[in-house]
DNA sequence: GTCTATAGGGGGATAGAC
DNA sequence: GTCTATCCCCCTATAGAC
C-alpha cells in the first residue's frame, strides 16, 4: 500500500513514518518489524541497516513524539506577557486540535510509560518545564489576589489535563456509551475547546 | 470454579491471580506465559492444562476485570431512590477507592480496547447500562427544572469520568511534573473524593 | 494433576550477493 | 543502498512419564 505522499520521502524517512504509525497504533510489544517494513514499502533488512534494532527505532519515535507533545505547550507556559486566562484557552485549543489529528498519542505515551517509567520520563524535562514557569507564577498571584480560591495548584493542573486528554483516551468507550458516530464525537471535542476554559475557571472558585 | 473457604488457593486460582497481575501490569502482548507460571509458582505446562491457551486465559481475565469495573457503578446508576447528587458522590468515592487499590486497571482496559475494540466492548453492555438508567432520567429532570444549565449530558458524563479516571492513568507523569511522592499523590486522590462532586456540579451550571 | 522434554514457529537480526 | 536467504533465540503449546 504505497501512498503518494511517501514517494518524495527518503527510505529512512519512509521507515520512520511507518514506525511512528504502527508503534503508536499497537505499542512496542505488539508491533512486528515486518509490519513496519511492509507499511513503509521497503525490505525488512533495511530497517536494521538504518536503525540497528527495533528498540533503537522505537526510542527515536518515542523521543520525537514526546518532543512534539511538549512543544505544543512549552511556549505557552513560559510566556511572561499573556494572561493566565489566555494561556488556558490556548492550551485547550491547541491540544484538542493536535490530538484530534493524532488520536493515538496519549494512550501510546501513557501505556509505554507504564511499561518503562524511568526510561521514558527521563527523556523529557516535564518537571523543569512546569516549575518556575510564568503559568505557575500567575496561578499563585491569582490565589494571592483572591481571584482563585483553590490554593492547591496540583488539582488545577490535574483537572485541566484530565478534561483535555481523557476524552481522547476513552473515546472508544465513551462513543459506545453514548452511541455517537466519529463525526459527532469530533464535534463534541470541538465544543470543549471553548467550554473547558470556562469550566476550570469556575471549578477553581469552588471550595 | 467456586472453591470452599480458602486456606490456600487451588492451582487454577493461583494461575488466574498471577495472570491478572501480570496482564494488568504489562498488557497482553508484553506478557509471557512463563512469567505468569513463575509468578503463580507452578509449572508452565499447567497453564495450558487449565486454560488451553494464553488468549483464552486473557479473555477470562479481561471479562472479570470489565465486570468488576462496571459492577462498581451498576447499582448506583439504576437506583431510582437516591438523588442525582448522591449518585455523583457515590460514583466518585467508590471509583477512587477501587482504583486506588487497582491502579493498573484503567490503562490496561483502555490500551487493550485500542488493540481490539470490538472484541472487548461487546463483552459488556456499557450502552444499555447507561441508557434508561435512573441517572440519565434524573439529569434530564434537573435540566428541565433549571437546576442544570448544560443540556448536553455527554459533556457531563465525559467530565465526571475524566476527572475520576485520568489521574490514575496519568499518575506517573503527574507525579513527575509536581514532584510528588506516592503517599502525597494518594492524599490528593483522597481529597478529590469530596471535591469532584462539587466541581462537576458548578461546571454544569456554567454556560 | 504435575512434571520434564521438546516440538513448532514466529520474529529480530545478519551475511553476502548485486 | 537494497535485496534474498537464513540464522537462531524465544515463546507458546503439547506429548508423554510419573
Amino acid at each position: 500500500m504505497s501512498e503518494k505522499k511517501n514517494i518524495a520521502l527518503s527510505t529512512e524517512e519512509k521507515i520512520k513514518e511507518a514506525a511512528r504509525k504502527i508503534f503508536q497504533e499497537k505499542g512496542y510489544a505488539a508491533t512486528r518489524t515486518r509490519d513496519i517494513a511492509e507499511e513503509a514499502g521497503v525490505n525488512l533488512a533495511l530497517l536494521n541497516y538504518y536503525f540497528r534494532s527495533k528498540e533503537k527505532l522505537f526510542d527515536i519515535i518515542m523521543l520525537e513524539t514526546l518532543t512534539k507533545f511538549v512543544s505544543t505547550i512549552k511556549n505557552i507556559l513560559t510566556d511572561e506577557k499573556s494572561s493566565l486566562e489566555y494561556k488556558i484557552e490556548l492550551i485547550a485549543t491547541n491540544y484538542i486540535d493536535f490530538l484530534s489529528k493524532e488520536q493515538n498519542i496519549p494512550i501510546f505515551m501513557l501505556s509505554e510509560i507504564r511499561n518503562n517509567p524511568q526510561k521514558i520520563l527521563k527523556k523529557i524535562p516535564f518537571k523543569q518545564l512546569m516549575q518556575n514557569s510564568a503559568f505557575i507564577k500567575q496561578y499563585k498571584e491569582a490565589v494571592a489576589e483572591g481571584k482563585i480560591t483553590e490554593p492547591n495548584i496540583n488539582h488545577f493542573v490535574i483537572n485541566l489535563i484530565s478534561l483535555i486528554i481523557f476524552p481522547f483516551i476513552g473515546q472508544p468507550i465513551l462513543q459506545e456509551i453514548h452511541g455517537l458516530s466519529n463525526a459527532q464525537y469530533y464535534n463534541i471535542m470541538q465544543e470543549r475547546k471553548k467550554m473547558i476554559p470556562k469550566w476550570v475557571k469556575t471549578m477553581m472558585m469552588t471550595t
